[in-house]
Order: C-alpha cells, then structure tokens, then sequence
DNA sequence: TGTACATCAGTGAACGCGCGTTCACTGATGTAC
DNA sequence: TGTACATCAGTGAACGCGCGTTCACTGATGTAC
C-alpha cells in the first residue's frame, strides 16, 4: 500500500503514517482492548513495515499515551458542548453533559480505554495529565456555575461536587455503558440511571429542580 | 522446586499447584495488570513446566475467569461483614460498606482488576456473572433494609439506589482508590469523598442522618 | 500386609507464532544557489 | 529553471524472546483383592 499517497498518487511515503497509526490503534483497541493493541499491527493495518512506526513514537507507550490524550481532549470538547455554558439552564445542561459522558463512553470504547483504562502512568506523561484535568475544568465549573446561584450561605463546595458527579458517571459509564463485553445488564438505560442519581443528589445539596422545564 | 511437597518432603507432584497457580496471577495481575499475566509465568512461579497447569485449567482465560470469581466471593463477604446485618445503625453500616468498597480496590487491586477490567465475557462464565450478583446483593439488601425504615409513602425504589451507590462507590474507587499508577490526585481520601457523596445522596432520598452517631 | 494395576499430576522437549527492536539501506522531498 | 545536496520517512531482513500449546513420557498415589 506504500506507493498509493493522498490523491492515489504514487508514493513511497506514506504522507499521513502518524494520524494512520493512531487510526490503527483506535481499531485494535476498540476489537481487542488496550492490551490487544500491538505495535506490529498497527504498522501492518496502516500497510507499512514494522520498523516504519519508530519514525513517529519511541515506542507502544508512547503511541498510547498520544491515543489517551487525544482522548482526553475529544472528551473536553463533547462535555464542553454540552455543557454549551449553562443554557438554557445549568440543571438541564448538567444533564446533558451526563448524557455527553455516557455517550463516550459507549461511542468512543477505544479512547475510553485508553484514557482510564490502559495501565498508563498518568504522572509520568505531563500532557495526558493535563488533558485530564482539562476535561475534569468543564465539569468543575459547571457545578461552580450551578453553585454561584444558591444563597450564599448554602454554597456546597463545587470542587466536591464536581468529583463527586464525576465519580457517579464515570460508575455508570464503567459498569454499565461501556461497548465491550464486560457491561453489566441494567433493568434502565445508563441514561436514566445517571439522570435519577444526578437528581437525587442535586436534591441533597439543596438544589431543587423544579424550575427545570 | 517440584520436590518439596507440604512438609518438606520429596514430591513429584506439586501437591497443590491449582491454589499456587491462583496465588502466582494474583502477584502478577498485581505488579503488571490483568494483561501483564501469562500462563507460562504463572507456572514458573509456582516452580512447574509450563505444561502443568494445563492439568488444572483449560486455558489462561479459565484461570482469569477463577481468579475472578474468588474475588467477588471475598468482596461479597467483606461487604457483608462491613455491613454486619446493619449494626449498629443501618446508615452507619452502609458508610462502613462503602469503605469496605474501598478498602477492597485498594488492598486487592489483583482481584480488582480480574474482576472489573480484564475484560472477560461475564455472560460467558455463569458462575462468574453469579458470584458479581451475588456481592451486589449484599448491597441491595442494605438498600432495603434502609428504605424499609421510611415511611411507606416515601420509599424510593431499593434497586435504583443500590445501583446509584454501587456505581458512585465504583467511580470513587477506580478513579482515585485503586493501588495503580493510573490513580488521579484528590484533595482528600477516598473514603472522605465518598462519605460526603453518600450523605448528600441520602439527604436527597429524604433520609436524614441526624441519628447516627 | 503385600502386590498388581489404574489413575493422576507432573516432566521436558518441541512447535510455530508474533512481538519489539535494530540496522544499514534507499527512495522521495525540499531547499540553496 | 535546473542541479546538487541534505534531510526525511520509509524498507526489509534479521535478532532474540517469551508465549501458548502439544506430545509421549514417567514418577507418585490410591485402591482392589
């Protein structure tokens, strides 16, 4: 496949190996899990020699890591818009963003995979790090927003919330939303489970719903 | 080593190379993860030919799928005891539950991992989706227990609320209580965190915990 | 108590396989002049 | 516009390795009589 570039144009290039090694990846991944992921067959399924990916990473880790922070910040961005800041209301685009983390988790099982469960050393790849805590930002001042409308004095501290409601999605995402074959069966869609929970808990900080449409 | 049986005596037969061999992935699982496990590994470990396990498990994914069934049969029974028929009240049981939950990811992290990412079919290994059931369990009766003390008119259904801190509980523990590299950085313990969650949850059910000690 | 025999739980050598990684190399591309 | 050259991104062959699995085998154990 090396003589065939962008355009069908011969090529001994490949033009596009490094963004074809992550495609590579995300397969593998996505049919066989985090550990299934080889070196070798990403090269083969991008259709070059296996020394070739030595050119774009160091080695499988790093190939990794790069998957798991792209992951991060597709992640960022889904949450991001569905937080979309706050409209029409911050409960209802709490909610959403719920859906939005169930969502990934489910659509995505690949970089799913590779950003919470591959194994990485999270403190030794800076950047993965810092897209995590990227993503966890727009969580973090969702429940800052949804927080500032209370009465001063009933203020819950937004960091808790935010982990806690991270904790609660990344539950139902990692048990029961996930596209492999370890998901559990569910008497409800993940969905409905996460939103009843959401609401429960918003309940117990003092946040009532009612005015949510 | 296949001279030493119990006692020290001379032996060809291992004597109890099933319960070795389990014991030797429980060491690997937890020093490389569920995929860093061989079967071939396993065997020197426990000091026989490579050969020898065959003798007792069809292949690795049987001696996973057992490593994983004993693991949610001592989480069910840490569970169980940490709730200890909801003694002394059933809302002091259930927090010590939760930090069983905890206490289990991070002192297990072996059968943790067996049980929740090494990506085994559950639907295929019926005792192992049994034995999951099984600790759920203990969990879904401390929820009726607990909702059993409400008033008839109020009770949320026992199931859903068992779900929503099972997962909570879940998320907690593989996103900051787990003994791996993977771990994320909290600004408080685990278990603080997920008391915190568990109160505001309750709060939201209508159950107030003004009682407890 | 002794003996013959069946069964069990190991051995150890061998196999084919795919992996990660290296190496000297070479075709393609870009740039200076 | 053409040419020389540096650089880049691949090749393909080779390596050592550990894995899962099989095979005929054999030492140890248990049991019938």
């Amino acid at each position: 496949m090396s003589w065939t570039g962008r355009g069908g144009r011969r090529s001994y290039h490949h033009g596009n190996l490094r963004e074809a090694l992550i495609s590579a990846a995300l397969d593998l991944i996505a049919q066989k899990g985090p550990a299934g992921f080889t070196f070798a067959e990403a090269a083969r399924q991008a259709g070059v020699s296996p020394a070739a990916p030595y050119r774009h990473f160091r080695d499988r880790d790093a190939l990794m890591a790069d998957v798991a922070r792209r992951g991060f910040e597709q992640f960022e961005q889904r949450l991001a818009a569905a937080w979309n800041d706050g409209r029409p209301s911050p409960l209802a685009a709490l909610e959403r963003m719920g859906g939005a983390y169930l969502a990934f988790a489910r659509d995505e099982p690949a970089y799913f995979s590779a950003m919470f469960e591959s194994g990485l050393p999270v403190a030794e790849h800076r950047d993965l790090q810092e897209a995590g805590d990227r993503a966890f930002g727009v969580l973090r001042r969702a429940c800052e927003a949804i927080v500032a409308t209370m009465p001063a004095g009933k203020r819950p501290p937004a960091m808790m919330m935010a982990l806690h409601i991270w904790a609660l999605s990344h539950g139902i995402a990692s048990l029961f939303a996930r596209g492999d074959a370890a998901r559990r069966a569910l008497p409800m869609s993940p969905e409905e489970l996460l939103e009843a929970a959401t609401l429960v808990y918003l309940e117990g900080l003092g946040i009532t719903s009612k005015g949510k449409a």
